[in-house]
DNA sequence: TATATTACTGACATCGTTGTCGACAACGAT
DNA sequence: ATCGTTGTCGACAACGATGTCAGTAATATA
């Protein structure tokens, strides 16, 4: 009985043979022409081989004479082979692929933390699906909906937590997905989070202006429905918290983008309203940017009347007159160190053991120092 | 005879079925727990239908009657269905993909380009694989492999034209490739290219400083191994010698790389060699930062003494001291143009029609005026 | 010499889709 | 009553790979 089944499928099976009547050569040059890919079956049949055959050599696995290996070889260079890494994917069940999904690359912060990540998924074996939004609010669900029917198996969260744009992780969205890391976000249970410690940063920028002996210290804050922003005016209250002074809040001008433009109006609302005051922390570079711009229009001296800090340390810092003390975020690191991470988290869940527990990472930025911020 | 075939094979078919012993409602949850998606067969098992019929229903296609096509929906609601692109591509030899092979994009030109190609992908239905090179003359190699494994449809070359990065497209590498694009390269017979005019582009700027009344205008060069470099170079000779000026070597100073150190340098050197030079073009922002920094640092009055140009327009442009005047390039659209016509070659492939000529698109750039040119 | 072991290889089913082809019911027309 | 049509739907094979299992030949063991 069973042979009979057996004998009736390549019976079947055969048909597709010989409906093609064109010897393998033949088959194989139209093929190419039609920029068609050498399959396995392909190979198989120039060396005389199976196709599990082919498959053993091309994955290292198995025992295989050498003999055959070497027939094998040719035939895969001859007909230059490359595996279908969609089949593969397909059987099994492993796409080796992220997503990422990211806004503002155009910026000097993101696009750092994009080529970490991709550094760091290439040297794990993973190639990466690229998502842009084009606001950091935007809808989100038509990008996740195709890196699910993609199946990546992990997904980094590349977007800043502006306003409530967050919010959804709350909703039941979150266990339709595979593994996901966040970046730049406040801590939240059972969601895995690297972050650059920003408070802890623009506390050293204050401190430094302390050491200084400045002791005016105004804020020029970012959007304050970013969490970055908020971070870093906590961080500013905080150093001046410790030094006993005040942080009043005429030292605070707000800005609704990190823009050079903002920069250079909250500077001079700041003078306007402080008019001794003898330093300032902007909080990213561009608005430090905008705030040098401004003291130059006025004829005020950085930094003997006024220093000046900023927050990111953009190639130009160095080279802006004068030349911008900064803080420096590690962002390569933190796109290297997410992948990591969720590497971790698409292991384990493979393992089939308990869950891994959510991981939460921040990254220590560093002070540099140059001529705006000291005589 | 033939339905005994038939009856054959549903047998051996169901063997599948009773070797699972659970129900298939038990099954399902199994899957959910394990992180594992419904398939076409749980949704046509779930509304009693056949999978081809929602097949049919998920790809809006043939006939359906309103009442199973409401069933098959809700199915497909009720399990969260999302199809498996990676099963779908293999069938339809489709995978929907393009790859990007960049390097540099945390530099603020080639991450312009990335998000144009993004956006432009996106809005034709490709998912976009980002590749990174640490270097523009590194090994891309390993790279072309991973990308033709995973049958990417057409490949965007963002990577500048350095050195003999190039030249392995004249070897036979670049038949067994799907379409490519190349970006910001020398026009070669045979493939296809988008470009910015810089050669132009620095036309424009040496132009206007002209206008402005200069006549001693010197350049500092990007490296003139890059094609880029070499253009805008180009550029600046032929606004000269139509103007009927020498483009002496003394005017000229090359920098090893496009950052603000060489800007630093070159404007002394510069400024030793030709004391009396009343202009610079800068082959880029970057470098034109630099040269700002040692005038600022000479004392050098910014346009009154020295006019400077640069060529980019990073978004700091407007905010140094003197707000620079640039040439903005619209890399953007250079990225959407890039995948526009891949799209072409992509599609035209597939119609079996003559093959599409390569194509060549040069993109015009735009002079912006500030105050580091103009009195 | 007969049997157990090892090394190597192949047949088949399978992953989750879609294209082809044909089955079948309902319908109106002859 | 018979015969196309039309509208729905399903069985099957196929895409290109891999895992399972069994088969064969060569070698080692009793």
């Amino acid at each position: 009985m069973k042979e009979m089944i057996i004998g009736l499928f390549s019976l079947v099976q055969n048909k597709r043979l010989t409906m093609n009547s064109d010897p393998p050569k033949k088959q194989l040059i139209r093929k190419l022409n039609n920029h068609l890919h050498a399959t396995l079956r392909d190979v198989a049949n120039l060396a005389g081989v199976s196709t599990k055959t082919v498959s053993r050599v091309v994955n290292h696995q198995g025992e295989i004479s050498e003999a055959t290996r070497l027939r094998v070889q040719a035939a895969i260079d001859q007909l230059e082979y490359r595996p279908n890494v969609l089949a593969r994917s397909l059987i099994r069940q492993r796409s080796n692929t992220l997503g990422v999904i990211a806004w503002g690359i155009d910026y000097f912060g993101p696009s750092r933390t994009v080529v970490g990540i991709e550094q760091e998924a290439n040297e794990l074996g993973y190639s990466l699906f690229l998502n842009l939004m084009s606001h950091p609010d935007g809808d989100h669900e038509p990008i996740l909906d195709t890196l699910i029917s993609r199946r990546v198996e992990g997904i980094i969260w590349a977007i800043p937590e502006v306003g409530g744009n967050r919010d959804w992780i709350q909703t039941s969205r979150l266990d339709q997905l595979p593994p996901v890391v966040f970046l730049s976000m406040e801590s939240r249970p059972g969601i895995s989070v690297v972050s650059v410690d920003n408070r802890n940063g623009a506390k050293q920028a204050v401190q430094h202006l302390l050491e200084q002996g400045r002791r005016k210290i105004g804020i020029i804050t970012g959007p304050m429905t970013w969490w970055e922003a908020r971070e870093r005016y906590a961080g500013w209250q905080e150093a001046l918290g410790e030094a006993g002074l005040e942080a009043s809040l005429s030292l605070v001008v707000n800005s609704d983008d990190w823009s050079a433009v903002n920069g250079e109006r909250g500077m001079r609302t700041l003078l306007a309203q402080v008019p001794d005051i003898d330093a300032v922390f902007a909080s990213n570079d561009q608005i430090a940017l905008g705030a040098l711009s401004t003291t130059h229009q006025l004829g005020r001296c950085v930094p003997q009347e006024l220093a000046i800090v900023g927050f990111d340390n953009i190639p130009e810092a160095a080279f802006l007159w004068p030349p911008l003390t900064t803080i420096y975020q590690h962002l390569v690191d933190l796109g290297r160190v997410a992948v990591r991470n969720l590497h971790e988290m698409i292991v384990s869940r493979q393992s089939q053991s308990e869950p891994l527990p959510p991981s939460f990472t921040m990254l220590k930025p560093e002070l540099v120092v140059r001529a705006s911020s000291s005589i």
